[in-house]
DNA sequence: CAGAACAGCGCCTCTCGTATC
DNA sequence: AGATACGAGAGGCGCTGTTCT
């Protein structure tokens, strides 16, 4: 998909060039009106614009030059009929206000641009069926060549395992419980590494009570991290501190303060996301509990603000642009008509340390 | 547009009907096929999808019948082409991870899918020329009937400003004096507005000695609320107690809190945003400060956090859904012909009093 | 109220051509 | 002669209009 500049005032040009006295200014220029400015055949102007093989440098600059002083763009529908094919692809996302979906978008939107495909996205928040039906009908009356679900809740992942999807699709989600779809493809950033990196590092630091803020049980990250949480600890025979579930909000965290502390004997809490964590650590400041001496907080996401709070945070990165770009260049590929077997994509998250979390510390805390 | 439920694995449907031994499986049905399998001509089948007033009830049905099992759904392209109309707008978001332009977005989004229209949104993260013309581009060779532009920061209000709009659009911008265009359509939140109710409820309650903090100098809501609140305060005679620039952020708030409040005088913060007045009122619990006994601060946004802030926040309320909503419709009108005129579209912020604000403090702190 | 017939939307693709090195 | 570079023309993509029965 090549990209031109169009020079200024010329969009609304008259067509004038080629039905002579009808002048219906206001209509976009024809591709034979360049052909006749251009002194050449329609054809020719097609294979410019196709960028075939055969033709000739001069023949191709006289071409450019006429598309140029016309404003003259391919129409898109009639390229999309003639070569039965829309060049589009849909993309729904659940949730679009938080940190992970709205990256993911991002990376969405990035990767079919640059593979020459247009994006048309839709955003859902309503659980209601209906309503996400609908957004896939929307989106499937746009004729697109493949669909992107950014699909972290639950509700929406039902839809699909309901209905099925019957072009080419990549369901972007970390409960794939859910997908019981043969040929499904699937991405997600690997949630229980991601865990089981961050709970190893609060055990190397010797603590032995933590707590777990967690996020909403309907979303699937929260509910990876929350299982993934247990089990590690689990495996070195020990029990979770206390675990309280939050809305990811920083407010939730600041609530969740004292669920998380009093009487629990926790040393360090593993927040399920750096906004928990952020309100957490404010909560911890008012009741005069020091991060990390006293009490180690951890988060997850690498929020640009974690690198900034007081103390810098030490959490997990995720990069959700390259998921997106991975379920894009994934789906891409089907659509042209890769293999059609069951495929899961994983992104490796990576540690952040910072210093939020310490050792633990050498007299516990009385309370 | 009307949306249909597409029985399950119906889309790859065979179009044998109609091709007799061909059976081209994996083809979308078509107009004819749907015609001939309901027993009417084609005609017939466009006039129900059209709504077409004259057509019999169990004609109808008939139709909508065959619709459904074969899962037919009406080329996208060929009706454009057909029509001569797209039946699409672009939007261009710029800093679309922020609180503003993310929901106006959702508004636009939401107002288009309910007029019936498609849209195509590309973000815009990057301030160079290139980088927005080709954005600009990709939307036009998608042949949007119409453009929406999100442009909260300068450099995109320039490129703009510099290349001209030859389709019908409209900016949402607060800082209109880079437009010269002169039939051109511009929407924003009242800045002035808002600012001044804030300023004036801080003056009622006393303070005389107000300190603003700032959003980054090129967003054109953070000049214009910088700029009204000095001009508000000029008209009683006083002068900021300090202004301090951040960057919206809650790391910038707490940043900023030394410079607002060290040897300044003041009794009361107007942050430019809750996420920074987030900030400083943990730099203020930090150094001591109780809000709003000490000190008194106050956001702008009502974000959904603000409403949990502790103490929770007073604040200006931008309807940035109904201001997208606004826009898309006076953008839909021109597209359908209506007059041309310079147009400028505002909605009114309206004051959120919580308790992040309080009288005066009878006695001037020392520092 | 509905069918038949046809033109047309703008572009692509394919088949033949002719022309030039 | 066998390449390469381009033209002419037709048919088709799926749907929408209109007009005439």
């Amino acid at each position: 998909m090549e990209l031109r500049v169009l020079p200024s005032s010329s969009w609304r040009v008259s067509r004038g060039i080629s039905r002579g006295s009808e002048m219906a200014a206001g209509t976009a220029p024809n591709i034979r009106d360049v052909a006749e400015l251009a002194g050449v055949s329609h054809q020719t102007v097609s294979r410019v614009i196709n960028d075939h093989p055969s033709i000739q440098p001069q023949t191709r600059a006289r071409v450019e030059a006429a598309i140029k002083t016309l404003g003259y763009r391919p129409n898109s529908a009639a390229r999309s009929l003639a070569r039965m094919r829309t060049g589009r692809i849909g993309a729904i996302v659940d949730s679009p206000e938080h940190f992970g979906p709205m990256n993911t978008l991002r990376g969405v939107e990035v990767a079919s641009r640059r593979a020459g495909y247009f994006l048309s996205s839709v955003s859902v928040n309503d659980d209601s069926v209906d309503a996400i039906n609908q957004s896939l009908e929307f989106l499937l009356d746009q004729n697109v060549e493949g669909l992107c679900l950014i699909a972290p809740r639950l509700p929406l992942l039902e839809v699909i395992r309901r209905r099925g999807l019957q072009i080419p699709s990549v369901v972007i989600a970390t409960d794939t419980a859910h997908l019981v779809d043969d040929n499904g493809l699937q991405a997600s950033v690997d949630q229980e590494l991601g865990t089981r990196m961050m709970v190893d590092y609060l055990l190397e630091l010797g603590h032995t009570r933590i707590a777990h803020l967690s996020g909403p049980h309907d979303w699937g990250d929260a509910r990876s991290r929350r299982a993934t949480f247990e089990a590690t600890l689990a495996a070195h025979g020990l029990t979770p501190a206390a675990i309280v579930e939050g809305d990811w909000s920083p407010d939730s965290g600041f609530a969740a303060g004292p669920g998380l502390i009093e009487g629990t004997g926790a040393t360090a809490v593993f927040s399920a996301n750096d906004q928990m964590a952020l309100g957490l650590v404010h909560y911890l400041s008012e009741v005069g509990l020091r991060v990390p001496d006293d009490v180690s907080v951890v988060g997850f996401d690498n929020t640009p603000e974690s690198a900034h709070m007081i103390p810098p945070l030490t959490t997990v990165r995720q990069n959700f642009e390259k998921l997106g770009e991975m379920a894009i260049g994934s789906l891409l590929a089907r659509i042209k008509g890769a293999r059609v077997e069951r495929e899961t994509l994983r992104t490796q998250p990576s540690l952040v340390v910072r210093s939020s979390a310490g050792p633990r510390p050498a007299t516990q805390r009385s309370r």
